[in-house]
DNA sequence: ATAACATATTGTAATATTGCAATATGGGAA
DNA sequence: TTCCCATATTGCAATATTACAATATGTTAT
């Protein structure tokens, strides 16, 4: 159906979901590395980056921006984009709480599950 | 389109962003979840742990097979699947690193272009 | 062999996503 | 103001994704 059922899932699983989905294509993630290693923000440069057309680019900027992986900031008469380390460290979190799990034999790792 | 492109990105964000994609939906990232924190491994405790009809759940666990984040395992008349410690540590590494170049300023976090 | 169970595959309908051209918007410069 | 420039938005068309019923496959027990 190309709807994706979201009741009877983890509240923490549908929020998280949907941040990584944005990380799940190449262009939104080849934005948040030119981000992450490079000193300039500025929206153009992230263009010419990327083999893409503007509107594509743009409408990819907007869907990291929505889950709140990257904010903008107007400076003059550019749009000046940088990553939102709270929205990212989120995700670090998540990432690093399962990887420890996983780690952990017989410990409870049932943090989500205590509601 | 609907059709992503390709052309033009560095393979190993395209490569990382396939895996990543398969990480964003909630019924493939809670078994995930469920596969880091629980014992069992048993396909039929996943399907009945999720609110999605079987042949569903099937299809997600394939797709988290076929990109390498968990394998399965024929145990008698069940299937036992499990996370691919080899496909999880990739992106846990991936994450790590582009982590690292967002804390460190002036270095050069430049692994990708050096070829 | 047959029944019962567990899982995978197929077919299909509904919806979502992607990409780009065209266009809109908004700021600075002339 | 008017002309650029940079970016966002809109409106498609093409393709991908999702979910499930129906069905197929394979395994164990009887």
């Amino acid at each position: 159906m190309g709807i994706t059922k979201t009741e009877g899932f983890d509240p923490q699983v549908l929020h998280m979901s949907e941040v990584i989905k944005a990380l799940g294509h190449p262009a939104r993630l080849a934005i948040m590395e030119y981000l992450a290693k490079s000193p300039s923000c500025i929206c153009s440069d992230i263009i010419s980056e990327l083999p893409l057309a503007q509107p594509t680019v743009s409408r990819h900027l907007s869907e990291l921006k929505k889950v709140g992986l990257i904010k903008g900031e107007i400076s003059g008469k550019n749009m000046c984009y940088c990553i939102d380390r709270e929205g990212w460290n989120a995700v670090m979190e998540y990432f690093a709480q399962l990887s420890a799990c996983m780690e952990a034999p017989t410990e409870k790792c049932n943090s989500s599950k205590n509601k």
